[in-house]
This record gives C-alpha cells, sequence and structure tokens, in this order.
RNA sequence: GCCCGGAUGGUGAAAUCGGCAGACACAGCGGACUUAAAAUCCGCAGGCCCUAACCGGCCGUGGGGGUUCAAGUCCCCCUCCGGGCACCA
C-alpha cells in the first residue's frame, strides 16, 4: 500500500465533515453493488422500440482467469461508445461473453489436476467479478455467452453437419502443421514465421493426418473482392487479409512429356501454372516441385534423381520449418525428359528445382529466364538458355531478366507484336479452344482444417460406421442426424500431452452406433478448432437464450450488420477471416441477410510498458487489479483512454494514472461542495453576469467539442483534455460562485452537464455526483447534452497578424467586425507597425475560416 | 523485394479543411500552507542568443528539395522504427 492512501484513509476518518475527499474505494464498490443487483440493468429495448439500434461489439476474452491492461483498454474502449451511443437516444445491444475453450484448460488439468470445465467456469467467475469492478455496462442477463457449454456448442455442432450438407466441410489426408508442444494441428493461420502462434519457440512439424477441412476457398473470390467494399475497415487489415488471400491469375497449360523408349506417345502432361502465358515462347526448361507424383515415379526407376530429390524435399522441409524458405540456395537437377511447348513444339528439359512448391499452383512451372528473376538465376547457373521474347519500347535491348508488362511480345509467332495484357488474355483463350489449357486463378489461402486432436473442444458430430452399409463403406464417415445434438464432451476425462485425441481413449464416448444401420460405429474423436466459436458468437449474442437454433433470424436481422467492432490487430487474419467467411455461409443458407459481420471495425494499439509489450517474460506488466485498488476503476479505465488515442500504442505511466486521479478528486471535490446548491436551484440557467456568461459560453463549447471528437474521431484523449480545461474554468471562477455572481440555476447548468459528459468515461463518478446533485433515474439514462451555438459564441475574438507568414502581435476585435475593420485593426497595431516602416505592403490578406480567422500581410 | 502504418519538448500527446506548433497531462523547478513531510493550492517551463532584469531576436515537427501569402499538414526524393506478405510461378 503507498503512504499516500494509507494518509488520506487516516484523515478521510478524522474529518468525516468533509465531504468531498474522493475515495474511489467507497464509492465504486457501493454502485458497483448496485448495479449487479440489477443484471438486465443494460438490457437492450426490443426491435420496437422506436429507436435507432447500435450494435457495439468488443472481442471476447479467453478466460485466462485474469484481465489484462490490454482487456481494459479495448473494453473502456467499447463501454465508452456504448454508454456514448445510449445517451446519444439508441437501442443499445452492449454483449460480452467467452471463449471458452482451448489448449490453456487443458494444461491447468495437467498441472494442477482440475478438471478443465471446472478450471474454465472459475476463470469465467473471476473475470466476470474484476470486469463488474471496472463498471462495463455488459447486459449480462441477456447475452453472456459461454462457448464450452452445450448450449452453445451444440450450434458449433449444427453448422458443421449443414456444412457438410452443403459440401463445405470435408475430410482429406493431408499434410498439416503439427505442434508438437501442443501436440496437435493447427491452422495456418496459426503458423508465424514457422513456429507455433503459442509457442514462439516451437518449429512447426509436417505431418500426414486425415483432417475435416472447411471449404473457405469456395468463397476466396467474395472474401477478397468484399474488402474492397469495406470503407469502415482499417486499410491494414483489409491489406492484410488480401495479402492472405493471395489470389493470383494465370493460366494452366499442359506440356506433354516426350515418351521414352516402350512409353506410349502423348501420355502424359505436366500442368504448370503461370501468371505469364505471354512469355511461353520465352520458356527453355520446365520445373517441378521435388514432391511431384511424376518426380516420384521417375525416381522410382534412378536412383541418382531419387538420391537428389530426397535432399532436396528434406531441405525444403527444414527451410519451411525454419521460415527460411525465401532464402534457400536454388538449385536442381535435370530429370533426362523432355516435355514439348504447345505453343511452339520445342522440346524443353525437364528439371527439378528446390525453389518449386508443391502446394502452390500445380507445383509445376514453366522456366522463362529472359523474363523472370528467380528463372534467370536458376538457368544462369546451369547454363540453360535465355530467350527475350517480351519488349517495352524503345528498350528492345534492356538487360535481362526484362519483368515489365507494359511492353509488347517479340518473337512469339503470329503472337508478336501483341501487347503484353493481350498476349494474355489470347494465349489463354487459345489454348483453352485447343485443349491444352484454361484461365485459372490460384489462391495462397488454403482451406481451413478445423480438426484438433484434443479434448477441450467442440465434438465433431460425425461418426464411423464400422460395418458399412449402403453407400457407406465399412469404417466409413456418416454424419449425425441434428436430433443426436448436442455430442456431449465427456467430462471425468485423463487429460494425456501425447499425440491423438484423448476422447480416443475414453470408451462410453468412442463406442456408438451408426445412425443410418444401427450397427456398431466409432465417433469422431477429434474436436473443432476454436477459432469455429469465435467465428458466429456475435450472432449468438443476439438471441443467446434460443434452445431452438443457434439465434432467430429476425432477431439477428435487425441488429446485424455490428455497427462497431473493437478488438487487437493481431485477429486482422485468423478471427476476422473466419468470421466473414462463416458469415457468408449462413447468408447463403438463408438465416441473415448481411454480407459482412461489421460496417466498422477498429484495432486499438497494444499496451507497452518501457517501451515494450507487456509479459511474464520481461516482467513488465501492470496488474489492473492492483491499478483499481490504488487509484479506482475510474481513473483506471480514463487514463487507457486519455494517454493515447485509442489507434495508437499506449505506453502505461502510473504516475499518469495518478494524475487522472487528482483530476476525479478535483471534480468530486467541485461536485459535492455545490450538491446542495444545485439540489435546491430552481429557475432557468441565464448569463446574468459575465462570470456567468463565460462559464456558460465555455460549457457550450465543450459540449460541441466533445460530441464531435466522440463521434467523428474517436479521440477519446481529446475529450477528456476538453473535460479537464472546463474543471479548470469552473475551478478558477470559484471565488465568483462563492461571491454568488452566478444565479444557482447556472451553476446546476454547469455542473449536471458536466457530469453528463463524464459519464462514457467515469461512469462510477458520474453515477455518485448526479445522485448527490439530485438528479432524477441513474445518469446513464439521461440525454446526451446538446451543445447551444448562441451560448458558445464568442463576442469578442483574437486574430493573429502576420507579416511575411511570421506571427507578429494577436489583435482582439468584436466577432462581428467585418474585413474592413480587422484589416484598419491589422495595421493599427503598434508592433505591426514597426514591422512595416520602410516596406511596400504588396498583399493584405484576412483569412476567413470557421476555426478562426488570421491577418497576413505579405511586405517587401 | 512488395504492401500498410509511424517519427512533433525531458515523457504521453494536441493542432479536425494548408492558417498562432506544443492544447491537456506526466515528470521537473519555484512559491504558499505545515514544526516537518505528504496531500492541496498558486506560478514557471521547446531550444539557442541578447540582457543585471525586462524588452527583444533567431531556430525549431526524422533529413533534403519543391508548391504556397502561409506547410507538422500537400508534392518529389531519402533515413530510421513498427507491422503484414514473400523463391506464390
Amino acid at each position: 500500500m503507498d503512504q499516500a492512501r494509507t494518509w488520506d484513509a487516516a484523515k478521510s476518518g478524522a474529518e468525516r465533515n468533509e465531504p468531498q475527499r474522493y475515495n474511489p474505494d467507497e464509492i465504486e464498490p457501493r454502485w458497483q453493488a448496485r448495479w449487479d443487483a440489477q443484471p438486465d440493468l443494460y438490457a437492450a429495448e426490443p426491435a420496437t422500440c422506436g429507436k435507432p439500434k447500435f450494435y457495439c461489439l468488443e472481442m471476447l476474452p479467453y478466460p485466462s482467469g485474469q484481465l489484462h491492461m490490454g482487456h481494459v483498454r479495448n473494453y473502456a474502449i467499447g463501454d465508452a461508445l456504448a454508454r456514448f451511443m445510449r445517451m446519444r437516444g439508441y437501442n443499445v445491444l452492449h454483449p460480452m461473453g467467452w471463449d471458452a475453450f482451448g489448449l490453456p484448460a487443458e494444461n491447468a488439468a495437467l498441472k494442477n489436476n482440475t478438471p478443465p470445465r471446472e478450471w474454465t467456469l472459475k476463470n469465467i467467475a473471476q473475470m466476470k467479478a474484476q470486469m463488474s469492478r471496472i463498471g462495463y455496462s455488459y447486459d449480462w442477463a441477456g447475452t453472456e455467452t459461454t462457448t464450452c457449454l452445450p448450449e452453445y456448442y451444440r450450434w458449433n455442432q449444427w453448422f458443421f453437419l449443414k456444412m457438410v450438407e452443403r459440401g463445405l466441410a470435408y475430410r482429406k489426408s493431408s499434410k498439416v502443421n503439427w505442434c508438437p508442444q501442443c501436440a496437435t494441428v493447427l491452422a495456418n493461420e496459426q503458423v508465424v514465421a514457422g513456429c507455433c502462434w503459442r509457442h514462439e519457440e516451437q518449429i512447426v512439424e509436417q505431418r500426414e493426418l486425415e483432417q475435416w477441412f472447411l471449404r473457405i476457398t469456395r468463397y476466396a473470390d467474395e472474401l477478397l473482392d468484399g474488402l474492397n467494399e469495406m470503407p469502415g475497415w482499417p486499410e491494414k487489415v483489409r491489406t492484410m487479409q488480401r495479402n492472405w488471400i493471395g489470389r493470383s491469375e494465370g493460366a494452366e497449360v499442359d506440356f506433354v512429356v516426350a515418351p521414352a523408349l516402350g512409353e506410349q506417345a502423348g501420355k502424359v502432361a505436366i500442368k504448370v501454372f503461370t501468371t505469364r502465358i505471354d512469355t511461353i515462347f520465352g520458356a527453355t526448361s520446365i520445373q517441378l516441385a521435388p514432391e511431384h507424383v511424376l518426380v516420384k515415379e521417375w525416381a522410382k526407376i534412378d536412383p541418382a534423381l531419387s538420391r537428389a530429390v530426397a535432399s532436396m524435399i528434406a531441405e525444403q522441409k527444414a527451410a519451411r520449418e525454419t521460415g527460411d524458405i525465401g532464402n534457400i540456395e536454388k538449385h536442381g537437377v535435370a530429370t533426362g525428359r523432355m516435355a514439348i511447348n504447345p505453343f511452339t513444339g520445342e522440346r524443353l528439359p525437364i528439371w527439378v528445382a528446390n525453389y518449386i512448391l508443391a502446394d502452390y499452383g500445380t507445383g509445376a512451372i514453366m522456366s522463362v529466364p529472359a523474363h523472370d528473376e528467380r528463372d534467370f538465376d536458376f538457368a544462369s547457373k546451369y547454363g540453360l538458355p535465355e530467350k527475350r521474347v517480351v519488349a517495352g519500347a524503345g528498350e528492345e535491348d534492356a538487360p535481362l531478366p526484362y519483368i515489365g508488362e507494359d511492353a509488347v511480345l517479340v518473337d512469339s509467332g503470329e503472337w508478336t507484336g501483341q501487347s503484353c495484357a493481350a498476349a494474355q488474355e489470347k494465349m489463354a483463350l487459345f489454348a483453352q479452344q485447343r485443349g491444352f489449357g484454361k484461365k485459372t486463378t490460384t489462391y495462397r489461402l488454403k482451406d481451413w482444417g478445423v480438426s484438433r486432436q484434443r479434448y477441450w473442444g467442440t465434438p465433431i458430430p460425425m461418426v464411423y460406421c464400422e460395418r458399412g452399409h449402403e453407400g457407406v463403406e465399412p469404417g466409413g464417415v456418416v454424419p449425425l442426424p441434428e436430433s443426436a445434438l448436442p455430442v456431449l464432451l465427456p467430462e471425468q476425462v485423463e487429460i494425456t500431452q501425447a499425440g491423438g485425441s484423448p476422447l480416443a481413449w475414453v470408451p462410453e464416448f468412442l463406442h456408438t452406433t451408426c445412425p443410418v444401420c444401427g450397427g456398431p460405429a466409432r465417433r469422431e474423436t477429434d474436436t473443432m478448432d476454436t477459432f469455429v466459436d469465435s467465428s458466429w458468437y456475435f450472432y449468438r449474442y443476439a438471441d443467446a437464450k434460443n434452445p431452438f437454433q443457434p439465434f432467430d433470424p429476425q432477431t439477428a436481422n435487425y441488429w446485424f450488420p455490428i455497427d462497431q467492432y473493437i478488438g487487437g490487430v493481431e485477429h486482422a487474419i485468423l478471427h476476422l477471416i473466419y468470421s466473414r467467411f462463416w458469415t457468408k455461409v449462413m447468408r447463403d443458407m438463408g438465416m441473415i441477410r448481411n454480407s459482412e459481420p461489421a460496417e466498422r471495425l477498429f484495432t486499438q494499439g497494444m499496451v507497452i510498458k518501457d517501451g515494450a509489450k507487456m509479459s511474464k517474460s520481461k516482467g513488465n506488466v501492470v496488474s489492473p487489479d492492483d491499478m483499481i485498488a490504488r487509484y479506482g476503476a475510474d481513473a483506471t479505465r480514463m487514463y487507457a483512454l486519455f494517454a493515447a488515442p485509442p489507434d495508437r500504442d499506449l505506453e502505461w505511466q502510473e504516475e499518469g494514472v495518478a494524475g487522472i486521479s487528482r483530476f476525479l478528486a478535483r471534480v468530486y471535490r467541485l461536485g459535492t461542495k455545490y450538491a446542495e446548491t444545485v439540489r435546491k436551484a430552481t429557475g432557468r440557467p441565464e448569463a446574468g453576469s459575465e462570470t456567468a456568461q463565460r462559464l456558460l459560453r465555455s460549457l457550450h463549447q465543450t459540449i460541441a467539442k466533445i460530441t464531435e471528437d466522440f463521434q467523428a474521431r474517436w479521440h477519446f484523449n481529446t475529450c477528456i483534455a476538453a473535460i479537464m480545461i472546463l474543471v479548470n474554468e469552473i475551478t478558477a471562477a470559484e471565488p465568483s460562485l462563492d461571491r454568488g455572481e452566478v444565479s444557482s440555476a447556472t451553476l446546476a447548468e454547469m455542473l449536471r452537464t458536466l457530469t453528463l459528459l463524464l459519464a462514457p468515461f467515469a461512469p462510477f463518478l458520474a453515477a455518485e455526483l448526479w445522485q448527490q446533485m439530485g438528479g432524477s433515474r441513474q445518469v446513464f439514462a439521461q440525454a446526451w447534452p446538446t451543445a447551444d451555438a448562441e451560448l458558445a459564441k464568442e463576442h469578442e475574438i483574437e486574430i493573429p497578424v502576420q507579416v511575411n507568414g511570421k506571427l507578429v502581435n494577436v489583435i482582439k476585435l468584436p466577432a462581428q467586425a467585418d474585413e474592413a475593420a480587422i484589416k484598419a485593426a491589422s495595421l493599427a497595431d503598434e508592433r505591426v507597425k514597426a514591422r512595416l516602416a520602410d516596406k511596400t505592403i504588396v498583399k493584405h490578406l484576412v483569412i476567413d475560416k470557421t476555426s478562426g480567422k488570421l491577418v497576413n500581410l505579405v511586405v517587401k
């Protein structure tokens, strides 16, 4: 405990008659108890309420058990917005829930022998208590959603069955990312620089496994094109998603392999993918990925090739695992086989090269050294020829490789003279007509692997029929009927770190009957990726208690799209791309009308300390509980909004929190000092005295400023600065107030409005002052104040006068002074005169903008 | 390599449409109150120069150029920092 607090407590006890000492430890829990007793306090109204709707959403937390400062900031932003919009007359939906499945619960189970469910629910209770202590205005009663409970995850299963029906969920064996520490598969999105997203030091291995996939690639084009029509999303996020989807348009062309002795002619063709079919006359070799099927075949009968290929595969694997795939030295080996260029009839040698990736495009390329840098490097190394087939105007002899596309074809048969762009179209079409190719598009985006070999997740509602039945082979996969849902996750399961799902060791779970033939069946023992849970939770919020369906479509259509989504940029790809995918699937199922989940997205900056992200290993973690204990929830959350604009990183400085706390104490002293006067005040505010006029003017300027900064700019830091300025002015006017120079009605207007302005940022203090000042109902249910432009108007304005663009003096004039008067006054100013001596005036500019006036004298 | 951000006092930042750079705070310094300290209140505070002090002058928003009566803000070039993608054919 710091000294200040100890002293404070002692003194406030000794001086019980001095009510103006700010003590958040007393005020905040008192209001918290009141609010907690009404779980529907912040409930949204029905669609029929007639107000415009506003869906304010913050990303749901993983229930680790402890809120961190990033949460506090994220939720302080959302809460200020929700409170503001409520006061502005909107019907606000402000929900909260728990992303409650996931690996940490299993790790905790291993460590302390606590069942994951118990551990998770305990953490939720803890974090909910923290949130309540901070005073966030969530509609707990109406929206709270916990993804690890069957009431929620049964709908994951339901969606999964719908996706199976629609061909959007399928099973295949594939090479997958495997994290040995998680002992499970990772989605591509969960691999960062070759390492696990949860274990930054752990290199991800590649394993071959049977997995469930969701066909997100079916929506690749829509996911990509939609980004162009999302002005409410940050450009950064849209760019990241564009890169991630990685669409590249080009063509596939078949190069027939020249038959070896004893082989039939024209039997085997190599499909290459190229974005530059216009350069095909310049192809001088074909390059295959080491894992290409043909390579495997040829390697069988060619031990030397086999060895070379094996070492390349090992090399690629190692490079991929360390994230160095882009830096490995290019090399390759000739197979001795030839392929025929369908455009020229030329025979090209077929090579295997370590820079060709099996999982992109077709795993085969045509190598055009003259017009591709990588091919050029490779060809130079092995003495393969370069053949120029493209040249820019006046650049016929430009050095190779020549990459430009604003050029025309040369030495390309009948295509010679065509522009690259035209040739790309026409040559692809030609290939298609002749049956040896077509236009095609490839994506970096892969289907979403959702199987996890873990216990603490949603069971996948599929079984394997052991005997088989009509249309299903023995061991074949059968979807469960909807009536079999939910497939409950068994409790009392022993968690092991070994590979494979722990569910496979639970006989009661594993063994079941086939829903079609009634014969014995085994359940799928993998569970779903937790990103499934978070892909649609915000729809459930709109109708969280619905026992019959994931949500009522009509209700969802009222609330969606989300008006404002707020969260960290670290979810720019994973969660935000899956959510968009899920929304489109639900739209196609006819459940909703919107194609995108959120109208606007805001990504707040990180909370840092000593210039680095807070982390246990760096020892720079600031605990929210600690801050609240020292300075109160109001000061803590207000500092999180004041110290930086919300999109920037925020450096946590405890002295700053103390500063906000001092400010709140000043407000409290001011409010309580005049509370009785305010309570008893009657009549209308009036600008009787000069002080009253000045105060009212400041008040209305402040209302205008805060309203504007809040809704148009999201600059909460300047909103709070404006409140501070107002408080400073009222404090400075205290002698006047005490002399009775301002009517009690005017004073009441000042202090009540100040309280309303403070309400979105410091809800506890605002509630307390509002009550002490005799306000009716709760402060957050009040209407947001409106600025009176007339009262806000300045009577006298200050006009800076510049000479040659340099400030010389500031003159004061009545607000209505016209241009002639301003010119005259500026020339009459002594300091200006001094500057003008022996000079000629070239121009005498009077600038008049809404932001203010300015004079500039241009002299020679 | 490509793409997206960012750089302003000792610190966090402000300047919304091209118009007084540094609002509002933090830290600091000086003063009042106090036996003392804390708290609170009042004041000072970008840098340099001139001055005993005032008065005053010059410079200043990562660097260089440009447009303009006027540039932190617009244009061109560059540096550094953060983030994303990357032998993606």
